[in-house]
DNA sequence: GCGATCTTGTTCGTTTAGCGAACTAATTCC
DNA sequence: GGAATTAGTTCGCTAAACGAACAAGATCGC
């Protein structure tokens, strides 16, 4: 039930059938390899006939490969029937197409080549420089060094690059990245000049989602309408609808940081109060712990002088000090009370939770839940999964990796 | 951008592209009518010989038909030349397609025959009755007769329905509508069979923002992503992201009024504390002109006893009475710190907001908009224009047409 | 007034993608 | 070893897009 824009729209051509359904073969294979032809037909409901040639498309411009024949019926899936000709299983060629997945953060930024089914080749991490040309010049030469090491010159299709703050995506933009002190920064264009490689740019909660969407572990779990809240200096969320990341109208959807949840909170960085930001971040965690309320300067002393981390709190409520214990389970209230404004808003099916704050996810989870059903108006409401990303899954990195990947399995705009 | 859903997809045969293509076509015709075939192809970037093969399609199944060659030079679009033959003109059928639409209220049901332009022919009311059974019986007898009298009884294409509370609208259940004190009521089934015509149900803010997807006067101004918020007795939200309505994976999408905005506000008549809908709803607004706290006993005495409604409030502030317009003012400005929830989370191109209290509106403006700009995080973000609803343009009526009508020019799922 | 020019709308032959039936290949069962 | 069964390919048919040619209706210039 979408309405047709009839200002932009695409119309559809003779080879538009085929492309569609060759993408859908494609995200079939990708989902259910090892996959035979004659099963891809029986799933797409369409004649074997048509599978054979959209394969040799798919096989010849190296999507896709072929594996040996299944010898022996020691099938992990057994077949319907032992009997027959045995099928040709087909493969989403990943191993040897690369990607440069960049991660740019407050300390330090992360670069990782990887393969595109996210499988990680090299990771290595240097401090993050402030002014976007020295940055740029730094990431070019790490990415070219690092693509001649691994012999990879050839086979990188893209570099993705993650942010903390609002991007322009289609024009690889940074809008504001205040831990950064960006405004208004054109990333895209710079690096790619610099690195003759395709380079897309996004928002770091925005790319968590992206990859939730796109390499979430086994992928087809089908879940299509999510929200990924991330939570670390700050707390922003990827909303996903009908498997579609939601950017907005001036690319900014998604920052729930920002919203008031209580008139009479602490003073926030953004210059309002009571954001549910300044009770949720680990800035504020660390605040709390320490007794104060959170105001611009405070955070500032924080994040400079005392060598304080949340880690440390979390090891410390770990240990069983009452006052960390005490620090983190209002975190987890306030979030709950956060995720209920998102369960009632949008209503997905599950709600991912991301950041340092998983670590003690026993300690946050039963605040978060208690708070989240309270609010909630449904049965079914009440009951949305709120799952906590698991630690060390590189989210940010991966979301990076997503940026090149996804625009190649994504469904083609038509109408 | 999308992932292909691989449980769920809609593959593509020989036949899509005419199916996406016709639709296109028809969409464009709906928008720029009166519109030539040449001037079709140019705006497609296709062949005149195809629109000729698609025109007569929509011209056999009566979606379209021909106007008189357009004689004199005269026209309302100048044409590129004056030279050459007269293109005919194309106009969507809507005069002879009716539509039944069902305004289902606390106190009143409407019933309103319409044609697929949303043009009224007939408009009546009743007492709404609660018992399900009897309010269907009373519907398809009074639909009968407005067919009846209005020698329509061929021409009608469907009912459309809409009730105040979550709705399943795939399987017609209401889930819950507590101002009717309904619960998982199966509405849908009851009215085709006494009808026998088809008919669609839906939550009111939903069908809001379907009337102004489908409908909005100046159709194709462009605006595909915009948050309807309806205040009246509850608040509620019509989310539309690209063209599309969101309804949630629980089909509770859009529910704004219960997300808490103050933790020490009053209670809400859902149990919880601090509402947006505790604060901002007509029961609310009453409530804080006589000096209560809304509280659900407040709420039903409201109700009941004291014949006083929003309506009386806004004419005594706009007599000048200080108390009236101090209580709109404070509406108008949790009404602001709520749309700023809006415009971070979903960072739409627009709000619209409905219900009695846009008769108020200059004297809410001004609150509503100086709280969404404090809160707001970008520049354009604090730009998003809010606008009202125009008085008597029966938004929920109109929203019950659009149920039946969108259907047929909605964009072909692909993929 | 008449031909040149231009625009609209139709027709028709070409190309190509989907579709289904027939065919080959490989394997198991009896 | 042949019947049965499943996988994969080939090939002819059909129908839709595409593009070029054509007919129809209008204006302009001489």
């Amino acid at each position: 039930m979408r309405k047709i824009n009839t200002r932009d729209f695409r119309r559809a051509t003779r080879a538009t059938p085929r492309q569609v359904n060759r993408q859908i073969l494609l995200n079939l294979v990708r989902e259910h390899q090892p996959i035979s032809r004659a099963d891809l037909a029986r799933r797409m409901r369409i004649g074997r006939g048509i599978v054979t040639t959209l394969v040799n498309e798919l096989l010849e411009e190296g999507s896709v490969y072929e594996g040996a024949v299944a010898d022996p019926p020691p099938l992990p899936s057994p077949p319907l029937s032992t009997r027959g000709r045995r099928p040709t299983m087909l493969y989403v060629r990943t191993r040897d197409r690369l990607v440069v997945a960049i991660d740019v953060r407050f300390s330090r930024t992360y670069l990782l080549l990887s393969d595109f089914s996210g499988t990680q080749i090299a990771l290595e991490t240097f401090g993050t420089l402030f002014k976007p040309d020295a940055l740029l010049d730094e990431l070019a030469g790490r990415v070219r060094t690092l693509l001649r090491t691994h012999g990879a010159e050839g086979s990188c299709e893209g570099i993705g690059m993650v942010v903390p703050g609002m991007v322009d995506r289609g024009g690889g933009r940074v809008l504001n990245a205040p831990q950064l002190g960006w405004r208004d920064v054109e990333i895209r264009s710079g690096l790619a000049q610099r690195t003759g490689l395709p380079v897309h740019v996004e928002n770091a909660p925005a790319a968590c989602a992206l990859a939730t969407i796109w390499l979430r572990p086994g992928g087809g779990s089908g879940i299509r309408d999510f929200v990924y809240v991330a939570v670390s200096d700050g707390v922003g969320a990827g909303v996903v609808v009908d498997g579609q990341l939601v950017r907005g109208h001036g690319h900014t959807a998604g920052e729930f940081g920002h919203i008031p949840i209580r008139a009479d909170g602490p003073r926030c960085l953004c210059g309002s109060a009571g954001c549910l930001e300044a009770h949720t971040s680990n800035l504020a965690t660390l605040a709390r712990y320490l007794g104060h309320e959170l105001s611009p300067a405070v955070a500032r002393e924080l994040l400079r002088g005392s060598g304080l981390t949340v880690e440390d709190v979390i090891h410390r409520a770990r240990r069983g000090e009452p006052r960390a214990r005490a620090a983190l389970e209002e975190t987890g209230r306030y979030l709950g009370l956060g995720l209920s404004i998102i369960i009632n808003a949008l209503n997905p099916e599950q709600i991912i939770v991301g950041g340092e704050i998983t670590a003690a996810w026993n300690l946050v989870e039963p605040a978060i839940r208690a708070e989240a059903q309270r609010r909630a108006l449904t049965q079914e409401a009440a009951a949305t999964p709120v799952i906590p990303e698991p630690p060390g899954s590189l989210p940010r990195l991966r979301g990076a990796i997503a940026l090149v990947t996804a625009p190649l399995f994504a469904a083609p705009q038509v109408g």
